[in-house]
DNA sequence: GTGAAAGCGCTAACAA
DNA sequence: TTGTTAGCGCTTTCAC
């Protein structure tokens, strides 16, 4: 293939400098308008292309970012995903992603990549911390999504207060008069796990209904647990009501409750966590803890963009919401 | 914060020749055992990362790869993106997602971007062509993925073959007894339209049933669209069954369907379009034209990590399957 | 086994 | 207005 054009080829070709090839393509003042026009279709007919690399040496900002996600089929992050490359090409930013597939490992590998291309920045759901592997990330500016954890440097996070919209799921069931709500949702693995359950507790709580044991299921993130541990709360036939604390986990849960159950009679009220697409019709449209997934990416793509020194090591908390259907 | 490192840093630490270092670091034969030990301890503890920069200038491959796709919500999308992007961490690539939103001009700038970062190719679902951007992509390898579209040079694509299924699933309504078989796809807009249309109608050929133009419904492909056009069926009330031919479609026919009809006494036979994860369990199961995700995103990878020249302008076609539930 | 030089493509700084 | 020089970080080539 042709070899790779560059403002030397250029200026060779033209038999100019390569400098004023470099000008007249930067748009420098200093270069006639004949001679920045003749550059300017020559370096169109010939192909070229800046070298990012190049410029990158030179200590120019890259305009790439990191994202590191578990996946990308989980309708959250997908979403996520979606929105913040939308924001990213908004603001001529390339989005690099990587799946850590919540392994630390992977995700100290991806770090790395990204700090040798000189990214900017990373959005980061951090991996459930292994003391073996320290994710260091010299310099590259992180923001942490929806969980914290310590990596060396303190970093800004993005979180979500699920707890009002938690307590007021089990509110709202309260007041249709359920006194038997069951619970489904991640267990300790994930910080977020307990703390979801400790607002459904407060929820109970406010509402002076008994904590019933049994009716507290948790396990792994993953549809097919959830679906699981609907199944033996259908089968215990002992709730009247189930909220649910985990994308995953709700849509397994939800397949459970409607292969079980036609939408007519259900004898389970039902409320979901996330913002899965079909939850606004299935069934006749299900209640769920909506998450603003929107405003996270967008958030996230601002701090990125931004370049304000260390103004924010804050977190920026965004509130769940109950959606009612 | 601190400078960056790099191998003259080190070097000069250590007062020894950054290429010492250089080499201490590329596991390169010619060096002291002890050297090479300082050197890497040294390096970590001062958290040095190789510029990716340097080693592109240099000629080295970048390996990274880009995605540009419409969007990535679409489930079939999703699904690629994460399968590809598993396969790149597999090859230790990077992926750069863009989201070109099927519009040409920001495809043309997404392509211009990954070739300014050297990337070493692309997988791109080519935005429907408009005469007026002509995303030239000067050496950087490109695959093809669902459409075709003739940028400026020739290259493979990656397609799905969905005529077979689409004639098996007109076959498997006519065996059912079905003699109003309506269609809701895509319109002419893509390539995929007529094409899609087309194989439906062989279907109800090889039945020998006849075309009712009024049970053809066709529009943007959105699952709006597919609503709406699905409503309008349901409302004529002359069709006894529908296949779809577009995943969006697909989504927004199956909602109306079942905003309109129970599962159980459902008068009209659905099948739809894409693997969509609740296709298999909603309202019992909903039967569906199955593409190949997996398959394509693995192929994209490899095609893009195989090296060899101009081997493969071929096309490589994977069939669509028929799930019947 | 180690070091010095050169060059990849680009632009800031100076020279003409 | 245009040209020359130097250097960003790295490795290949050639000395030592």
């Amino acid at each position: 293939m042709s070899e790779r054009v560059t403002i030397k080829s250029i200026a060779k070709d033209l038999g100019i400098s390569h400098m004023t090839v470099s000008r007249a393509l930067s748009d420098h003042p200093n270069v006639l308008k004949e001679t920045r026009a003749l550059v300017r279709q020559r370096a169109a007919e010939m192909g070229y292309v800046k070298s990012a690399a190049a410029k990158a040496m030179r200590g120019d900002a890259t305009r790439i970012v990191g994202l590191l996600l578990p996946n990308i089929v989980n309708e959250f992050y997908a979403r996520f995903a979606n929105t913040m490359a939308l924001a990213c090409e908004a603001k001529s930013l390339q989005l690099v992603i990587h799946l850590t597939g919540d392994d630390s490992h992977a995700e100290a590998q991806a770090l790395k990549r990204l700090q040798e291309i000189q990214a900017q920045g990373v959005v980061m759901v951090p991996a459930p911390c292994d003391p073996d592997v320290v994710p260091n990330l010299h310099g590259l500016k992180a923001v942490q999504l929806i969980r914290q954890s310590d990596i060396g440097q303190p970093v800004p996070a993005i979180l979500v207060d699920d707890a009002p919209a938690l307590r007021a799921a089990v509110a709202s069931l309260a007041n249709m008069g359920h006194r038997d709500i069951a619970y489904i949702g991640a267990d300790q693995a994930m910080s977020s796990g307990p703390s979801r359950l400790a607002a459904f507790r407060e929820g109970l709580e406010i509402a002076r209904l008994m904590r019933q044991p049994s009716l507290e299921k948790t396990g792994a993130p993953s549809a097919e647990i959830g679906h699981a541990l609907m199944s033996e709360l259908l089968t215990a036939n002992v709730a009247t009501a189930v909220v649910c604390g985990g994308v995953e986990i709700s849509n397994g849960a939800l397949r459970a409750l409607l292969e079980a159950d036609q939408p007519q009679d259900r004898g389970v009220d039902f409320i979901g966590y996330g913002d899965a697409s079909f939850y606004s019709w299935i069934g006749g449209g299900v209640s769920t803890i909506f998450l603003p997934v929107e405003q996270l990416a967008t958030k996230a793509a601002d701090l990125l963009s931004e370049d304000r020194p260390e103004a924010s090591i804050l977190n920026h908390v965004y509130p769940a919401e109950l959606i009612q259907r």
